[in-house]
DNA sequence: TTGTACGCGTTATCAC
DNA sequence: GTGATAACGCGTACAA
């Protein structure tokens, strides 16, 4: 690569001192210096391709404008769509900002300590942590010690910075949608194993939900998958093999849905004539499965966007109306539930 | 958060120079040094919680250990879970090495002078880039300024570094597969609009494999979608319209695939029976789909993976054997191709 | 309006 | 074996 430029550069290039290349550069307010300086100075700037080093800059200012997204391996895998879809409302946020990304994925599992290095190296400024588990420790400390830190979901801790979305009233809909036709079995299969506060939520929702129509969720109609369509796969045949009775399924997510689906066939019941799903996230392609998904939407790049609005508002000092942000989910009625068979 | 520990706190503790305690911690071959002094300033370090500061760190050395990732938009939000894969293959790799990465999602379009910023900035040592177009002149000078980058695809540049894969065999085997099936009239939905490499390159796989079997891929016969399973649809939707006698599609990739099937059905066709299918990559859900999805393997994890250790590898001047890295892909197959209907 | 001088935390070089 | 000193490139008081 050509030479790298400095500030010295352009400054011996424009005939002027350093500082002034820098207030020039960096102070675009401060209309304290004359405009044929200011022009030359750019001009300069503009010729040698000067970009700032970074690193110089990060050391002086102490800060990096970088923000980490930490994601577990698992997730990344096989969440499949939902990440990019995060990614991406926070990307078009950062440009914005000039901000940058820095991607760290972790073994799974609880994952002690896993951001300190992160955090302490000082390579970034701020995080945002996507579908947190309700035992991670690093994390509540990293809270507690007033790390500036934005969740994707909410570990309820009294002291987060959270966007959420609350799956009360359209997992309440889908029920209605549901027990209206005629279904009084319901199961449901989790995206992933106990522990994510996520799974637990849309548990007790759907649970709540079935209640108030005076049916039940028992532990015999649920199953844990693991991420993955093939995870949810398997999850259906053990709980359409132990529970036959079962005529509609709540699947954690839409790519667990698809392996409900591909089971249900695989047992030779139709979708959805002889087994109605509802899946959760309403990804792009839940629309163009066939059947078409009902789904519960849970706008993945709106909440990225919004969490990292927020992040970079605490960074910038900026006062932050609400540190929980709770959005509405929404259901999305398509073609994959029908009438219980009888 | 807590103050900053620095080098010269843990001299101080240490009871020896500031010096003393970088070797230390860097140089781990040094045996200059009395196991005694080693000892106390590693305990040193250890009660402290001593993280180095990378900013000073990356001003001194002139690195970041940090490669970019470049990801248009439109990719990251569409072609789904491919992204999330490679990223999962790259992110494995870098932990081993301690290297970080840095996303940065450009908006679409030829994008000219995106990764500048990125590269003067000195905030990354080299690049990984997906799907390049044709028509990149960015990355073309990039390439040939020598700036370490490692392309998952390729440009076909004589001095590229890529890691990418051959589809023509695999397709070729799918044709096969097809022709003896009976099919004599084939389409294509490629994934995006012309000037990916990758989608040029799997046309013409798939128009070699037909002609060397008699059969031809004519203009009429090819759509291209938008990377999106809805662009997939309407794509399909016209293919099919314009060209009813086709009875096999090639999918440009998985997600693709998924928008074809369901135009198929909208139209009124079964698949396989009045439609048979191939996909393209292999996405974890593909074996899940009703019906289970035909489709060439292009395992992204593996590519992502070897993209980081080729770079990673250059980033430290070691020997590369070849910089030009070709896989072979594999036709997986599955239920989504049956005999022609007569 | 501009220049000088210093600090940020680390590492390399060269004395001791 | 160990320690002082000088960079790395930028931002910014402070002096001029």
């Amino acid at each position: 690569m050509s030479k790298r430029v400095t500030s010295h550069d352009v400054a011996r290039r424009a005939g002027v001192s350093r500082t002034t290349v820098s207030l020039v550069l960096n102070r675009s307010d401060a209309a304290t210096f004359s405009p044929e300086t200011r022009e030359r100075v750019l001009q300069a700037a503009a010729d040698l391709g000067y970009k700032p080093n970074s690193a110089a800059r990060m050391l002086v200012s102490g800060n990096s404008e970088t923000i980490g997204l930490v994601i577990s391996n698992k997730d990344i895998l096989s969440v499949d769509a939902f990440v990019p879809q995060v990614l991406h409302g926070i990307g078009e946020v950062n440009q914005r900002h000039g901000f940058h990304v820095l991607l760290e994925s972790l073994a799974s599992g609880p994952g002690a300590g896993t951001y300190d290095h992160l955090v302490e190296s000082r390579r970034i400024d701020g995080l945002i942590l996507l579908n947190p588990r309700q035992d991670d420790e690093a994390l509540k400390r990293l809270i507690e010690n007033k790390f500036p830190i934005v969740l994707v979901g909410t570990l309820r801790h009294p002291e987060e910075a959270s966007i959420n979305y609350s799956a009360s009233a359209s997992t309440r809909q889908a029920v209605d949608l549901l027990a209206d036709l005629g279904h009084r079995n319901v199961g449901m299969v989790a995206f992933a194993p106990p522990g994510f506060v996520a799974v637990e939520g849309r548990k007790e929702a759907l649970r709540r939900g079935l209640v108030a129509r005076g049916l039940d969720l028992a532990d015999s109609a649920v199953e844990h998958a693991n991420f993955s369509a093939e995870s949810g796969h398997a999850a259906t045949r053990a709980l359409l093999t132990r529970r036959p009775d079962i005529t509609a399924i709540f699947a954690g997510n839409d790519t667990i849905a698809i392996g409900v689906i591909s089971a249900a066939r695989a047992l030779g019941r139709r979708v959805p004539e002889d087994l109605s799903v509802v899946g959760h996230d309403d990804l792009p392609f839940a629309a163009w499965l066939s059947p078409a998904l009902t789904t519960i939407r849970n706008d993945a790049v709106r909440q990225g966007a919004l969490a990292a609005e927020m992040l970079i508002s605490i960074l910038e000092g900026k006062p932050v109306a609400e540190r929980r942000v709770r959005l509405q989910s929404e259901l999305m009625v398509r073609q994959s539930c029908a009438a219980a068979p009888r």
